[in-house]
DNA sequence: AATTGGCACTCCAGTAGTTAGAGTGCCAGC
DNA sequence: GCTGGCACTCTAACTACTGGAGTGCCAATT
């Protein structure tokens, strides 16, 4: 059901744009189509209903407005609300309480950048009454700082890699019996002496070798084994596109009329759960670096063709990027979404440059 | 709501109990009430269906099934679900099968501590075609094995603490303007000389000490900055009592019929966001060690009135512990659900045990 | 040429009435 | 104590009906 591509670019006078958006907006705050008396009575408008049906009709032409059955109102398709986020809303910026309010939540959390993106996830979904949703900044190219080794228990040790961000890897591996604390404080030495300060890709190289090289003594196989285990820690680190999707605020969804019937939000916690499409959309978001509205079906997949996304990146391009948004139904109140989302995306902007300067 | 508390533990006989049964495997199998006529038939049952109308009333009476309507068949009660699952039903281990699929999907994750619990809800969803839960298991009396200061651009460092089981703590903290790395290092040595091996509680007490001191040396101040930090992000720690509550396959629960209007799961969701429910769960379930069950209105939160949990603690007492379960309808598969709960809690049993020997 | 009031038409949502059937409770008889 | 029989109850599903919201079209007006 791709209803609603709009193909004449056809010249919207003034009058039918202004309508279209008062379609939209009413539609967006009542959930039920809307009708020409309507929207002559409550937008006050300075021409009479058949008048308006006229220009309805026009609009349903151009694939912006469509018809639930003959005797209802209109509705907008996903082509007339992508028109009215291009060309009827200007920027509506936060109000400046609610910009002091985030920033303050933000504020609490400053010193712990594990919770920034679940924070960023909550704001946004508090504040846009939709879903909020957030990955964690990836680091790419990250440099090791050091590994660590630490023993536990008798016949396993916990091997941490400590990156240049402040950013932890951690795994086990197990251990050869008799290995004492020393074996490994020496094994971590020599990891340390030939990988700190190197990138990711240049220690995988350097481990790669290490794991071809012949032994020499015991301590040397520990370092292998360790290496071993760095180098698939390292490469599951840059495998995964989207390491985490936070999100809050479904229950907002949930809330939403359109999704009673729980059936078509299935689909939308299946697509969050699974990830594969979100991934897609880390790399677009991430690529050109803007904000990015997703509405209904241009969402790929089908079971998402219910729900609008408005995406941001943040971070910097290079060293760290992550995303932010809402998802919400395609009845979403964008020009607010799309101001906090850009707001918060800013913010998280600002958290990350401080890593970086 | 709370209707069905069975009063007079009335002597059920041998047939009354096995026709209990019946219309409560019916029911969870079908999601209809149970007319008597139906379990003559689908259980071969010896008498005629007046005779097990008569068993029913009776059952009726003593609250462990109840009437939708006059003309309705049965639907159990919380509290004859509570009698099922205490006296009808005994242990079902997991065939071999599952349980081998089971031990290797553990086993791909055998060195990923923090995949633990996520597989052990993901694997307790699959298995149970409910909703898997389960949390981290959190270490008491934790002791510190190292501090780590890492400087991150200009005036910023993360601290890392390192727990004796590999487990990390990290945050940021600001650092005065000119701090070189060389002042990181020494402020690192002095924290680790003095806190290095201790326990959590130990460690708090001393970065007290160090707080009150007075400075001496830019160093000092440097250590007391971090120590302050570190304590912080102690407190946090211990605070916390479910510091991360997993679930997978709420999609499964989703899909029962009962829950088709979205209305009741709000509440649940609800319960698993916010969590202080599931932290009295987390205290019960620990305390005594053993396998709980609580249905329906037994759950303290009347928004949890809808859904099972099968709940089970893992780990070391006194060392680290969790809990992994399944929360579902109250028309729950239970003596699956707990077969299942009871294997998946033996694994991370068993993964724990390792930690600690 | 654009706008308007008027009007016939359509279709949904809600109400009311009907019916089939599933299931009960009770009772007399075995 | 069990059973077949039977009257009774209540729901779910179907039908029919109606009011009303909204459309589309057209002839008249500006």
């Amino acid at each position: 059901m791709t209803r609603g591509i709009r193909r004449s670019a056809g010249p919207l006078d003034q009058r039918a744009q202004s309508i279209l958006r008062a379609v939209i907006e009413e539609y967006i705050a009542s959930a039920a189509p809307v009708g020409s008396q309507a929207l002559v009575e409550r937008y006050h408008l300075q021409v009479s209903s058949a008048t308006v049906r006229a220009i309805l009709a026009e609009l349903e032409a151009e694939g912006l407005l469509y018809h639930p059955h003959t005797s209802a109102g209109r509705v907008p398709t996903d082509a007339g609300y992508r028109f009215y986020v291009e060309s009827l809303t200007g920027d509506v910026p936060l109000s400046p309480i609610e910009q002091l309010m985030i920033r303050h939540q933000f504020g609490q959390v400053e010193f712990a950048t594990d919770q920034w993106f679940r924070l960023a996830a909550t704001t946004l979904a508090s504040a846009t009454h939709s879903a909020g949703i957030a990955t964690p900044a990836k680091p790419r190219a990250a440099r090791i700082r050091r590994f660590e080794l630490i023993p536990i228990g008798d016949r396993m040790a916990s091997l941490i890699i400590v990156l240049n961000e402040g950013t932890l890897k951690q795994a086990l591996f197990t251990l050869d019996a008799g290995t004492r604390e020393e074996d490994l404080d020496e094994a971590v030495r020599r990891l340390n002496a030939s990988c700190a300060g190197r990138s990711a890709a240049d220690v995988a190289e350097h481990l790669r070798w290490f794991a071809q090289a012949p032994a020499d003594d015991a301590t040397f196989e520990l370092v292998r084994r360790a290496g071993d285990r760095a180098l698939r820690l390292l490469r599951e680190f840059d495998a995964a596109t989207v390491e985490q999707l936070f999100s809050d605020g479904l229950l907002n969804v949930m809330a939403a009329p359109e999704f009673a019937s729980s059936e078509k939000l299935r689909g939308v916690f299946e697509a969050l759960e699974n990830r594969t499409y979100f991934a897609e959309l880390f790399e677009a978001v991430t690529a050109d670096g803007g904000l990015r509205v997703y509405i209904g079906s241009e969402n790929r997949p089908d079971e998402m063709a219910d729900v609008s996304l408005v995406l941001a990146p943040y971070g910097r391009p290079g060293a760290a990027v992550g995303f932010v948004g809402v998802l919400g139904p395609t009845r979403l109140r964008y020009p607010q979404a799309i101001g906090t989302v850009r707001f918060v995306s800013g913010i998280m902007n600002d958290l990350v440059d401080h890593l970086y300067t």
